[in-house]
DNA sequence: ACCCGTCTTTGCGCTGGCGCAAATTATCAC
DNA sequence: GTGATAATTTGCGCCAGCGCAAAGACGGGT
């Protein structure tokens, strides 16, 4: 697979960048593939790099000593990620791991090539100022989220954000189905696998959703704003 | 009171400004004097400018619909905030809500002034990034300690945090003095202040700490570190 | 010194959600 | 199709932590 400059537009950070700074961005990555389950770095791991996911599918995770992960976000083609351990100064090291959930191929930026980049290029800076800004937002917002709500709440949250996201993918009519496992909601709501399964099965009798292995089809958005929102009762 | 040039070079991002451009910025910006307990912003409200904290303390909450609170964090002199609103395109919005926890002075900088300038000037743009950097980290921490451990763990970790965060200001033979209520360190951990003053009593039995009104005073600090590694059991 | 408002402590009962265990079902490789 | 593997469901018991209520302690203002 190769990539061009025109490939590289998609990337939110760099849709202002000049054909040129394209090229030099390129000639300064190499092109990594993962296959499902390997990974693209762990926490911990030195940030040599950051990466643009070209196809494919990956999770970034982040564990505690005890090996408890919780999932901070699923990445899809052509976002950015490992950039806040790359962009940080000297020798950081990544604060999460990055695993592909597909076989799945990135673009691998060196984080000193790009960091050279940005003190010479506004935009660049900027714009990836503009992503770190919204990833803070939704983290604040998990973060009261997880301090204030109940699961339900939570895991109907989560199920919207992810509809919305992925669902631009697809076609809704007949619900808006999405690909993740009872465990993987749980990491990302704070919640075991139990919990996520009895609320899932709960929902299904309701019909505001349908199950199935590893998929989770959203019937009613409605009845699930519903629950978000603690109205259900 | 009135703010010099040189004054500013205390603000992180500024570190690294001109003496022109600190000029423009104090040009652009108003001082505004807040009294205990009244608010910078509030969530919610038009991001017009965003802050330098000049003199006094304040914290940064953000609430459900509930008006549950959360507390994201303590501002201190020098420190910049109100600027994730600010740094959005358009006409964004704060997405947490600043109050002084004393009386307090800040300068208001215009956003729409400050993002013409990170557009010319790769620095601030850059020293910014790398301020959002560490927020988001300490977000995604704070995330993942509230999804996977346990209260008193992350009672025993915002006590650690807070004493490092400050303790920078104190002498600390005799303790680590912070000065914060129960509900305070509830809202800051995801609990409630009855569960913060069981634990806080049972740690003073210890002799990890000493209470009192509003006030902390850490003794041991190993004892919390302890405590937060889930190994005092 | 005293009063009053606020913060803190602690007893008590309750329950949301955890997590083991075992059964069931779906998926894939061959 | 069959067996192996992994994901899911559900019963059951349990306990960490919530939250009310009431008492106690502290501190600022006059």
């Amino acid at each position: 697979m190769t990539i061009s400059p025109k490939d590289l537009k998609q990337v939110v950070v760099f849709q202002r960048a000049t054909d040129e700074d394209l090229d030099l961005i390129l000639k300064n990555s190499i092109l990594r593939s993962i296959e499902e389950g390997s990974f693209f770095f762990m926490q911990g791991d030195e940030a040599k790099y950051l990466y643009i996911l070209v196809s494919g599918q990956a999770k970034l995770t982040q564990s505690n000593i005890n090996g408890q992960q919780v999932n901070l976000r699923t990445i899809y083609p052509w976002q950015m990620f490992g950039a806040l351990g790359a962009t940080r100064d000297g020798s950081a090291t990544y604060p999460a791991t990055a695993q592909a959930l597909e076989n799945s191929s990135s673009l691998a930026i060196q984080s000193t090539f790009l960091r050279s980049m940005m003190e010479t290029r506004p935009y660049i800076a900027f714009d990836l100022m503009q992503l770190m800004t919204s990833y803070i937002q939704e983290m604040q917002a998990r973060y009261r989220e997880l301090a204030t709500e109940r699961v339900e709440q939570r895991v109907a949250n989560a199920l919207i954000r992810l509809a919305g996201q992925s669902g631009i993918r697809s076609n809704k009519e007949a619900g808006i189905e999405l690909s993740f496992s009872r465990q993987e909601v749980a990491e990302m709501t704070g919640t075991t696998l139990y919990t996520v399964s009895r609320l899932l099965s709960d929902w299904e009798r309701k019909g505001i959703i349908k199950t199935g292995r590893e998929k989770i089809t959203v019937i009613q958005p409605h009845g699930l704003v519903q629950i978000a929102e603690g109205l259900e009762k």
